[in-house]
DNA sequence: CGCAGCCATACATACGTATTCACATACGTA
DNA sequence: TACGTATGTGAATACGTATGTATGGCTGCG
């Protein structure tokens, strides 16, 4: 039970001084080799760490990052998005590289988080990873800014990209998804996925599968239009209103993987048959979309790519470099569900 | 650019002194109601925070705890288990209502991690959520004990429990799966996970599985036993091997979704039908269950439950109270890939 | 030989809070 | 009036580190 070191213990160990202990240990130049090696061991043999309270109250840093997800309000505590989910890992093993820790916690959209991480040095860094309207949550960002709030998020350049922002070209992850099914000889493409300019990510692929279309002289038909959310019942609305509608369609371009997911389920209750019948792409690359059958064709955003960027610019910005953008990205991972049999 | 204000700052535009303010902020008795208002209402109107360094420094502790993964080596970085991953989010939010930050971190195996976190002050308790043999990680909880680090951890009851263990009945678990296999008329049930003991949780899975058989007068089948991983090429290789066996099967457990996910899909290829021909139930209640077709049966570990049953044990500790193991029930979730059609 | 210049280390201090102790005031009792 | 007690606040200090400044020993050059 007896008292965890100090670096006055090591000190003494060593025959140095405290501050050279200090010194020692964070690599400054300006203590020799030969004494820094007489401090290390001394610290391996007391098992000494250096106290993170007392570091970063003297540095005025936490070389800690907060991940912050926030959300609409859910009754029971909803999941979280799946591909912020397998950004965790990645970031987690970025931050460590780094020699930073990553705290993480969940904000309701009405609370009042605002700076807190930071006005309390317990980080000395906010990534946003927001889902749910974005106009509701953009208020909350200039609030951050107007405080100076060191922050970046994952969101959407095209929506007047307020703070730091890295994206995936979801215009591009649209466009190639609507391409390879057109390549697949399929004309009457579906799309399923809001066009509200509240969650612009979808919006954008939207614009994506109408610049595909319109690029092989198709003209986009609001009849294959299928309003929905991420969730896998958007699916199944969506194709008893494609059905309703009689609008004959023979692919469906999903901008969610959980709304694909569900679209097929619904075909597959109805008889129709999956890809031959019709051929289905996603948009997330969520862990079921590789598991499902037939296996879903999607598109990734890299999650060790984005967490590297959301990382490099929530570094760079707490070193006062200046905040930009990227735009990463987006991969088409074809699959079983798109491919038309011969 | 001006410096964040100080407890100091706070007293001098309450008219009080610095100790005054950390009294009335941290809830102290003994400061009179009519003060306190003052103060924070100081503290408001500054957007005072207290500094988490500071605090921390002097009170000798973090008020966080930190989560930390350990998994086998694994060249790229591999995925959560799903299971954990679910465990997150009710962790995070259980963590927050107790008035605790949560650090999180993955660890190889091989790392010397220890009780780092305990050790700088970085965070009050670890909670340990591993997977990989068991065997290879017992020495580093032997090692915390040695330390005196406090630590909870999630896994099996029935391998001597080295720490404050919090875990799901495993067997109970296996044992309510195989009897509704049963009671679907199934009589030639076959396992799909391994007996390693370096997997104690597989193993009470598979103990719970031959309750079951030997409970209707069944005495399990080796040729029906098979080895294998938690991963979906794990189901597709035990079908090749029943299937080798000539093991004549109509029902297969799997110890996990993933394996059950690939013995379907194994099956679909083969031309069986399930459920019509084989009934399927997995292990974990990972998304992608809900999400396949047919719909996987499956046991849950009900994380909400799990999480509040970890944060508890760990606040218990910190606070000197003794650690006492918890067991939590599993639950049989139907869906469709177990039901015999009539 | 003396002085400038450099290197390695020590001394002193500040970071912002929580807590121990002392103190002043007010009140009730003898 | 004198005294004990309860109550609310202030003064002083410690937590463990990092860093600006000072110091001592050394080399090299005139």
């Amino acid at each position: 039970m007896e008292r965890r070191p100090t670096s006055f213990d090591i000190a003494a160990l060593a025959g140095v001084s405290q501050p050279t202990v200090s010194r020692a240990l964070s690599g400054n130049p300006s203590v020799s080799e030969e004494t820094r090696a007489r401090v290390l061991a001394a610290a391996e043999q007391l098992n000494y760490k250096v106290d993170k309270n007392a570091s970063g109250l003297r540095r005025r840093s936490s070389r800690t990052l907060a991940l912050l997800f926030f959300e609409e309000e859910t009754p029971g505590g909803a999941l979280i998005n799946p591909f912020y989910l397998s950004l965790l890992g990645p970031m987690v093993r970025s931050c460590a590289e780094r020699g930073y820790d990553l705290l993480i916690s969940f904000q309701q959209l009405s609370s009042d988080w605002h700076v807190d991480y930071e006005d309390s040095h317990k980080a000395d860094g906010i990534i946003l990873l927001g889902y749910g309207d974005y106009l509701q949550y953009r208020p909350k960002l200039e609030k951050l800014i107007e405080r100076g709030a060191h922050f970046v998020r994952w969101g959407s350049l095209s929506d007047g990209a307020l703070g730091a922002t890295v994206s995936c070209d979801n215009e591009q992850g649209g466009f190639d998804a609507t391409s390879h099914l057109l390549q697949q000889g399929r004309r009457r493409i579906a799309f399923v996925g809001t066009v509200d300019p509240g969650y612009p990510e979808f919006l954008d692929r939207w614009k994506g599968y109408c610049r595909a279309l319109r690029a092989a002289g198709i003209e986009p038909d609001e009849r294959l239009q299928c309003d929905g959310d991420a969730a896998e019942v958007a699916g199944a609305t969506a194709v008893q209103r494609l059905i309703a509608r009689d609008a004959d369609f023979d692919a469906v371009f999903a901008a969610s993987d959980l709304a694909a997911i569900g679209v097929m389920h619904a075909l597959h209750a109805l008889g129709r048959s999956v890809p031959a019948d019709v051929s289905i792409v996603g948009f997330d690359n969520i862990p079921a979309a590789g598991l499902s059958s037939p296996r879903l064709t999607t598109v990734s955003q890299n999650p060790r790519q984005a967490s590297e960027a959301l990382i490099d610019a929530i570094l760079t910005l707490i070193e006062g470099g200046g905040a930009k953008n990227c735009l990463l990205p987006a991969r088409l991972i074809v699959r079983e569900s798109s491919i038309v049999p011969h």
